[in-house]
DNA sequence: CGCAACTAGGTTGTACACAACTAATTTGAG
DNA sequence: CTCAAATTAGTTGTGTACAACCTAGTTGCG
């Protein structure tokens, strides 16, 4: 276990994540998104009318990373936020009309994406388990040192 | 392929990417680096005096993120940033003593990140080969599309 | 030689991440 | 019932990423 650049997979990781991350910034660029605000309208999508707190939970962003994305989102037109009038403290974020037709446009996405990797749909299903493995190990390890 | 958040191999990288970062910001902390600082102290380990040219090369780093990274490094007292007498464009950048003796506190980390992530060597080899196929897959297509 | 094209690094502006903190509200133990 | 603790968002400050632009320096064609 050196020390070189080119053997670790943290760096690989780093890597791979900043060429997606890339791929997505000129396929959303259309949309008006970046790539962790299509990550938050993925959510939407999949269930409308979410507090802050669920979307935080699900894509794991504190809210100094949501707060200021959401209101950008809202800026753009694709969701409202309204407080939750039985808990005041809460804000829920829903889609606008905007929002949801959207979802047509996003469709053609992934399969540019899947196409781009140069993976099968097994190529994709083992990476995509193999990451979670590797998510789910490296954060049980770092919660443990707490 | 849909758009389901869960299905998504991008999502899985991303999950995956600040995990894994994030323990780095743990075990480097007492180091007082973050972990792209670290990613170019790596760099400078396996060869000093680079040209941030060449760092930002190997790191696939612009200089937009480069200058004040290195402007930082230089602050912490890690390395030197010196224009080239010759070629007055270039800044060349060189560990300092502090840079260097770094070297042997940093060596303990790789084999703790192995570790947390749960692979044993022949799955750390595997994981980096298959993310590297990913990002050159991924960059080539992304390329493609200029 | 002279100057246009190129190159290396830096700056500016936008948008994440995330730690640390704050403000407003809600809850629950005593 | 009350008030301290917990909860939910939001704010502030630091450090990446990266596009777009700028400046100084170098090169090479005519």
């Amino acid at each position: 276990m050196s020390l070189r650049l080119d053997e670790q997979v943290c760096f690989g990781l780093y890597s791979a994540s900043r060429a997606v991350t890339s791929l997505y910034r000129v396929l959303l660029e259309q949309m008006d998104l970046t790539y962790p605000q299509y990550l938050v309208m993925l959510a939407l999508w999949e269930r409308d009318n979410r507090l802050v707190k669920e979307l935080g939970a699900e894509l794991n962003l504190d809210s100094g990373t949501l707060s200021p994305l959401l209101k950008r989102l809202e800026a753009t037109g694709y969701v409202q936020r309204t407080r939750q009038p039985d808990d005041e403290r809460s804000v829920r974020i829903s889609l606008t009309e905007a929002g949801t037709r959207l979802r047509d446009q996003a469709k053609r996405i992934p399969p540019v994406v899947g196409e781009a990797m140069g993976l099968d749909d097994e190529g994709l299903t083992r990476m995509r388990a193999d990451l979670d493995r590797l998510t789910d190990s490296v954060n049980a390890y770092r919660e443990s040192l707490a």
